[in-house]
DNA sequence: GAACCCATCATTTTT
DNA sequence: TGATGGGTTC
């Protein structure tokens, strides 16, 4: 095999049986797995619609695919190379109905899931106080991970108080989606296994199908997605899996180390394969990478080398602040920059999001264009999420979450009162709100808001038979929605910034439906629902023909590489994270070193780490030791760079002492050395590092740029109603009930009232709004 | 209905 | 520090 070492040629042609490949950071993970399914196809002559390769991600999965295709002349494009989710999703859309389902079912992102827990927690009358919403969606999600169902979690509760109260939301959260015929991303994989169980014959056409089967980032899989493999290759055993248990940073998502490290116990005739030799960085950076791995304990033996040159040690620097750290950083690249490095080829990596704003800041001010990679995502934006609320609607009636969220988007005058009468004529009968919609002429005390329902109602009919034409394009429908719901018409009134950038978004969206209906073998609604909700990285490529610096978390780099990496923030309690440290889970603390071992292993040419010995962290002013990890890496293959040049403390020692070894601050001389050497920058510089100037920023890119506008204020002007109460009198309020008004007092032309309510207590409201009743 | 004020609370992220 | 959510005020 061509270029292959013995190693790789070794794991490319071992194919019949279980396989561990252990493919240590650079050793040409991804060439073996597109050599070997090539090996299968050419040399054992296996029809490649008989090969799965499973990735984690899209930008995985879409590699591997580029790559087998071009290393693979025939039939390449049977092989299927997938997510797992998506894999899910491809064999529940197909027999969803054997488990009762329907195949159009949603599919629920995280904010989705918000919505449904909140309601849930509502309906239980329990507070989000005491069970934060995101908790119980993580609780939930790690049951499904382990896969309990409801009644399992609620077994193992036990005598908890408060795990059987979870238990309760947890039937609630199930229930609830199963009325809205919607699955969140761990029921993909927790009903696939469920369908294999009650259904052999399904699973059995899946092993027939899948004779050979491999698994990328196998140390990152959950429970779930290792029975998953684990019963699809039970058959044929033509497993290969691939991973580092080095590389191993996601156990807070669910993954789960063991898997990998005991596959030997589960297949006890799997061979293994360990590739060491690392092609991608300097024996310095490498080693140094390797000593700080060391310090960890329980993971496989294997040591990673290589035949590329020594290249240079790898720097350090420890800086006053944040901000010097920042402009330290944005100097150096320009300094490469003037040896000849490209932008495109650096990268900056820290651990937490909040880090990249003074980062921003520096390099705005430093004129280095940059891309930031993480951020909000795309499809959370507001108006992105309407307009796929529509879009799920349309497929899905069930769908009451993406209904109420769109029912009243733009103002149409379906308030949120009539929204609960319909919700409960819906409860009563049984029926989705939709067809409590449709019958809104039937439903008690709406009144007036019947002939919106209706034109509403019409209006989604419309949409319906349009997503069902086939000679209306999915373009068209999109323009349709934006067009006839006054979506469009609203954000153009608005002159603002703001709307603008939200224009773009929808025609940045316009842009991925055609790529999507011009790529998919069978464009459709539901289909293209499915990309939106599975490719969440609305990634722009057409970028990565600029050269721009890239800022990320330690997270996101796995898996890329960069000639030039700047590893910045290397103080304890932010890398290491205060969290991990406070962990009583050992563990904590050695994913963070793995976290810090794949971010060394990112770098291919040159390694520069910083610190700050003072940072804002959370708003408090912190003086952080410099990481451990740091001290982990031999002292011969780094080099201590100096402080600013006028710091005359530019000793190795200054670089690593801590501030917090006096009992106070204040006794440590060198904090107010620091000080005065501080200022001896020159007031005007420094004081521009000190109070940053407020940098607008691109919607898209992440933040806001300026307060949102109010949309027309002169629809639906509040209808008057009498004041017929004065104190004394008991009212009735839509949402606190029955209540004795307590004080009136005149305040212009309102009055403001106050109530004492039987359940909600003492409120102050105004006349004109509250809408109270006499009775 | 929406601006405003205050309290609270802070990793990492893909699907 | 800053984003976010809930409650108050107009």
């Amino acid at each position: 095999m061509s270029g292959l070492n013995n190693k790789q040629e070794e794991a490319c042609s071992y194919t019949e049986g279980p396989l561990l490949i252990l493919a240590g950071a650079g050793s040409g993970k991804t060439r073996v797995l597109t050599h070997r399914i090539a090996y299968l196809i050419e040399k054992k002559s296996v029809d490649p619609y008989n090969i799965l390769a499973i990735t984690f991600t899209n930008k995985a999965a879409k590699e591997m695919r580029e790559r087998v295709d071009k290393i693979v002349k025939e039939g390449s494009e049977n092989i299927w190379v997938s997510t797992f989710h998506s894999m899910c999703v491809r064999i529940l859309r197909r027999f969803n109905e054997k488990m009762g389902g329907t195949n159009n079912f949603t599919i629920y992102d995280t904010d989705d899931q918000k919505a449904v827990i909140k309601e849930s927690l509502k309906y239980l009358g329990m507070d989000e106080k005491n069970y934060p919403v995101r908790a119980m969606i993580s609780t939930i999600s790690k049951a499904k991970e382990e896969f309990l169902d409801p009644t399992q979690f609620e077994r193992n509760a036990g005598s908890s108080y408060r795990d059987m109260q979870v238990a309760n939301v947890y039937h609630e959260y199930q229930k609830r989606l199963r009325q809205n015929n919607a699955m969140d991303f761990d029921d993909l994989i927790f009903n696939t296994i469920q369908l294999f169980t009650l259904h052999p014959d399904v699973l059995k056409l899946y092993q027939e199908r899948f004779k050979y089967i491999m698994v990328d980032e196998y140390q990152d899989t959950n429970h779930t997605q290792f029975l998953l493999v684990e019963m699809l290759a039970a058959k044929y055993r033509n497993l290969c899996v691939v991973g580092d248990d080095d590389q191993s940073i996601y156990k807070f998502r669910g993954a789960n180390i063991e898997n990998i490290l005991s596959f030997e116990k589960q297949y006890p005739d799997a061979k293994v394969v360990k590739l060491e030799q690392n092609y991608r960085s300097t024996a310095n950076i490498l080693n140094a990478a390797n000593g700080v791995i060391a310090n960890n304990e329980g993971r496989k033996d294997k040591s990673l080398w290589t035949d590329n040159p020594d290249g240079e040690r790898v720097f350090f620097t420890r800086y006053q602040n944040e901000y010097e750290e920042a402009k330290g950083v944005t100097d150096q690249m320009i300094s490469d920059q003037m040896d000849g490095a490209s932008l495109n080829d650096m990268a900056v990596l820290y651990r937490t999001n909040a880090q990249s704003r003074v980062l921003e800041e520096m390099l705005i001010r430093a004129n280095i264009p940059y891309r930031l990679v993480g951020g909000t995502n795309f499809y959370s934006r507001k108006e992105i999420r309407d307009i796929v609320g529509y879009l799920k609607c349309i497929v899905n009636p069930g769908d009451d979450i993406s209904l109420e969220r769109i029912i009243n988007v733009p103002r149409r005058g379906i308030g949120a009162a009539t929204v609960e009468k319909l919700r409960i004529y819906a409860e009563d009968n049984g029926i989705d709100l939709y067809d409590a919609v449709g019958d809104s002429d039937m439903v008690p005390g709406v009144g007036r808001a019947v002939s919106k329902l209706t034109d509403f109602f019409d209006m989604i009919e419309d949409f319906k038979k349009e997503a069902e034409d086939p000679g209306v394009s999915l373009e068209n429908l999109y323009s349709d929605i934006l067009e006839k719901t006054g979506y469009l018409d609203e954000l153009k009134a608005d002159t603002s910034l703001e709307a603008r950038s939200r224009i773009e978004n929808l025609e940045e969206f316009r842009s991925k439906i055609t790529d999507y209906e011009a790529g998919a073998e069978e464009p459709s609604l539901a289909g293209l629902l499915e990309d939106v909700a599975l490719v969440a990285d609305a990634d722009s490529e057409d970028d990565e023909d600029c050269d721009k610096v890239t800022l990320m978390t330690l997270h996101s780099a796995k898996g890329l590489e960069f000639p030039y990496v700047y590893m910045v923030g290397m103080e304890e309690r932010l890398f290491p994270s205060g969290m991990s440290l406070d962990s009583e889970d050992p563990d904590a603390t050695e994913e963070e070193r793995r976290l810090c071992y794949v971010g060394i292993t990112r770098a291919m040419k040159q390694l520069y780490m910083s610190a700050a010995k003072q940072r804002t962290l959370n708003g408090q002013t912190q003086y952080p030791a410099v990481s451990r990890f740091v001290k982990e890496i031999p002292k011969n293959l780094i080099r201590y760079r100096g402080l600013s040049m006028d710091d005359r403390q530019g000793a190795y020692d200054d670089a690593f002492s801590d501030y917090s070894s006096g009992s106070s601050f204040s006794r440590d001389s060198r904090y107010d050395f620091s000080y005065t050497g501080y200022d001896s920058y020159g007031g005007d510089r420094y004081s521009s590092y000190k109070t940053p100037k407020p940098v607008k920023r691109n919607v898209y890119t992440g933040k806001k740029l300026e307060k949102p506008k109010i949309y027309g204020l002169s629809k639906g002007m509040p209808e008057t109603t009498a004041i017929n109460y004065t104190v004394g009198d008991t009212v009735t309020h839509i949402k606190f009930g029955k209540g004795k008004v307590l004080e009136m007092i005149k305040g212009g032309n309102d009055y403001e009232v106050t109530v004492d309510f039987e359940k909600a207590g003492q409120k102050k409201m105004f006349a004109s709004l509250a809408k109270l009743r006499k009775i």
